[in-house]
DNA sequence: AATGCCGTTGACGTTAACGTCAATTTTTGG
DNA sequence: CCAAAAATTGACGTTAACGTCAACGGCATT
């Protein structure tokens, strides 16, 4: 429990995540963060740091911030009624299978560029090019 | 070689795939896309079709249009020079990482959200309330 | 001949996710 | 203490990926 009291400026934590402090403004605007202020300056922390993380992870994947939202709603759990949880499970299910979904379109997408790639390696073989393409 | 002489209208293409018409004259306007013509209308055939289905893959996967192209144009291999080839196993190898790491991505976030969902199965449980979440 | 139903090409509208100023504090090093 | 650097809040601009609407041209049926 102390590298978890640290702290950081936007900027520093824009220059980590190599993104700009608009963006990190802009999440907060859509509700995806909320840093602390020091007077008027944000002030994050390491809860902060770990949703920017979570955020930009869904980014990747590209999902809408909307989406992003969502999805980290479903890890502040357990505060409300039963009802409230079987909505959280039933979305959570929902995006597991959009992911898995995701998983096979991408091992699909990946065999087929590895084939390519195999292609092109004889071809260059024939063309006597040795294995000098690293 | 029967089945692959099969053409289709646009509309019977974007009902298939379900997506507008629109969007398949866009694509085709991205270059994505070279239907033959009937006069003026398009007239969508099999290698059209698988086209578009990996052309939706890519949009699944958050690609944006011209990353999207670059993948396609990476299946037309072997038209140019030894550089040529050189070049696009660069990129192809570009692609297969950056899938990779969104593979990555995938199932850290799959292993939290199956987390989050067995916690919230515990909760419920301590609550009396069976596995009738389905 | 008129009514629909695709199909076409523009042209303009829209939403998401920021970028880019501008004008104004706030904070910080010397 | 004061200038420079960094932070803030608007406001407007931008790009991608289509949607929407208008105006038009074939045909096929009624």
């Amino acid at each position: 429990m102390d590298m978890e009291s640290r702290t950081y400026t936007i900027r520093q934590l824009a220059r980590e995540f190599a993104v700009t402090p608009r963006t990190l403004r802009f999440y907060e605007d859509k509700d995806l963060l909320h840093p602390a202020r020091q007077g008027q300056s944000r002030i994050y922390n390491y809860r902060d740091r770990a949703r920017l993380q979570l955020i930009l992870r869904g980014r990747r994947l590209g999902f809408s911030l909307i989406e992003i939202k969502e999805m980290l709603d479903l890890y502040n759990l357990g505060d409300g009624g039963v009802e409230q949880l079987k909505m959280t499970l039933r979305k959570s299910k929902a995006r597991i299978a959009t992911l898995e979904r995701q998983r096979a379109d991408i091992e699909a997408a990946l065999a087929e560029l590895r084939e390519g790639n195999n292609q092109i390696k004889r071809l260059l073989d024939e063309k006597g090019v040795g294995a000098d393409a690293l």
